[in-house]
DNA sequence: TTTGAATTTGAAATCGCTTTGAATAATTCG
DNA sequence: CGAATTATTCAAAGCGATTTCAAATTCAAA
């Protein structure tokens, strides 16, 4: 079913037809009317190609997500926040997966160039992220899921990361800990850097010295979490507490410490940072766990929120939010353990 | 950068350079490479939606998907492999979120109706799968990954769900063990109904009565997972065996195991079915886990192989391929404890 | 009644590309 | 060398919507 079609049927004009139906003032109130009567009874629906070259707009709002790594529980949450606000609006959600860090430069070229989509959420951000640079450059418009530090205003949407790690790290020290590891992300991500900032003030301020040994940097996998603290727990004097970078680590830190024969929450203290994943949930663990808290699908939604004043108009200079994390104690974490 | 402009620049019609850029055989050598070395310089891509529009073909594939719930691990795996494969033949991917099953339905008509997909994937099918139905009769082409059972063909690619679960519980019978319990995903579902299929022809060979305090079906979460292995560990005679449907099940029965002071592998054991997750390692749980094992991410890959035959005219009856599902034995299955 | 304004409708241009059908230039062949 | 191919190129017609500009109709005021 076409719009002509629609309009000889009726026997009206396609502009009468596109008017009636896109809410224009200038149409008789029967008409407009008869014609949605009709157009909904004959499933009539605009061709989206059409109605995208004739309008401009491409009605879909771009993703990049960098393969296999990438495509981890983090994003799919995420997604499902933004995935589902978009789809309010009747936008759709276009997602791109490449291989490389190259290759993402490359998609967005693509993606602004054909014009798929009227903006793009950026996301993992590094300090100096050079995809924001491109795409700003490119004049594309974006929220970013993060921050960044390139100097040039850049809308964005971020959790307060280095506040969540020097609350947690005050905690673990008002314990009595002081010996504190911390599994973080890979180095250069903007998140990985704001939180180890937040474990070092929250350290300095005690006047408690920086110990290399007990900070690993890796991708968050319970495989390499487990592995990491399997052999900082070998340290001695050992640490006597553990800030884990997200849920899955926090699987492969539990196992290194049962296996150590230790216990958690007693011999050995634990916080996690939990993206809120409904199928992994810290008050079900056992010992349940504590955690800093921030619902990733959540920011998801918010994003798209967001997305949608960027293309309201609204200028992007003013497009910062930042949200606290919460400290939500549990199990995990106890008093050090007298030595 | 425009291909009106292009051609003006190069002081040729639009067709010549339209026909130049897309590989007719009817133009001048020495035109193309002219062309073609103008259109990388000036970055020229043709705009997606007018091409769409003047084709006929959207350019891009679309996925449904039932909001919270869907958005697992089990997707996002699957959604890296499809999405990989796709963007190797610069086939766009289309998610949409939905709410309830009548949104989805609803969807389905939309995609339909604006022609913005070429095709869909369609998964999580029920035996009796009405969205199937729908497809078919909209004329929308697609391939389902996993089976329906609705009388009409329909292209597929699923994994032998039947025959991984009557090896694995043939193989808990091997060892000596009698109460095997099954926890399965929610009936209706077709890989549910196949994976007790085969677990009740595993039983019913050895001339062993099905016992319906020993089956539970729910989502696949360890939450779920561990309230169910736990009253199933309170039944006297006990359980010995587990036989779990995904990780996550995995993870919430290890920890009913260990809560109710049960060593798995020794006093219970378990075999789950491993999607093969990144994040989620069989070998590098304690002990390791026995599974079922079968990519999600490389059925997403295949999966976007056949919908290019599809879309390059392959019948569609002649569509349709049974996985093989992998036994892999580890440390989680051991003999039936002496009574 | 006329007339001027306000309503309501329509014809045609436009968006940026592909493709048909025709025209022109270059080759080949008898 | 002229006719018949063959190789190149181009103008114009779609694709299916929106939107501009003009026309027709209705209504109210003079």
């Amino acid at each position: 079913m076409r719009l002509k079609e629609l309009a000889q049927h009726l026997g009206l004009s396609q502009t009468t037809v596109s008017r009636a139906l896109n809410g224009y003032p200038e149409v008789n109130e029967a008409t407009r009317h008869r014609v949605s009567e009709a157009a909904a009874r004959l499933g009539y629906r605009p061709n989206a190609s059409a109605l995208r070259l004739a309008t401009g707009r491409a009605g879909a709002v771009g993703m990049v997500l960098r393969g296999s790594e990438e495509f981890g529980p983090h994003t799919s949450e995420f997604l499902g926040g933004l995935g589902g606000r978009m789809a309010d609006a009747e936008i759709d959600l276009l997602v791109t997966t490449v291989a490389s860090q190259h290759d993402e430069m490359a998609a967005y070229r693509r993606l602004a160039a054909s014009q798929k989509v009227d903006a793009v959420v950026l996301h993992s951000p590094t300090l100096r992220d050079e995809r924001a640079e491109l795409l700003l450059d490119l004049g594309i418009p974006f929220v970013l899921h993060g921050r960044t530090e390139i100097g040039r205003p850049v809308p964005w949407l971020d959790i307060d990361n280095e506040g969540a790690l020097e609350r947690a790290t005050n905690h673990l020290l008002d314990l009595g800990h002081r010996r504190i590891a911390l599994l973080n992300g890979l180095k250069g991500q903007t998140f990985v850097e704001h939180r180890e900032r937040g474990y070092r003030q929250a350290l300095a301020a005690r006047g408690i010295g920086f110990d290399k040994t007990l900070m690993g940097n890796s991708i968050f996998t319970d495989e390499v979490a487990f592995r990491l603290a399997q052999s900082m727990l070998e340290l001695r004097p050992r640490p006597t507490a553990f800030l884990a970078g997200s849920m899955m680590t926090a699987l492969g830190v539990f196992r290194a410490i049962r296996q150590a024969g230790l216990q958690l929450g007693q011999d050995v203290s634990m916080i996690a940072h939990d993206d809120v994943f409904p199928y992994l949930n810290a008050d079900n663990m056992y010992p349940t766990m504590s955690t800093t808290r921030s619902s990733m699908r959540q920011a998801g939604t918010r994003i798209a929120e967001l997305i949608g004043q960027i293309l309201a108009g609204k200028p992007a200079e003013q497009i910062h939010e930042l949200w606290p994390v919460e400290l939500v104690l549990r199990e995990s974490s106890g008093p050090a353990p007298a030595r």
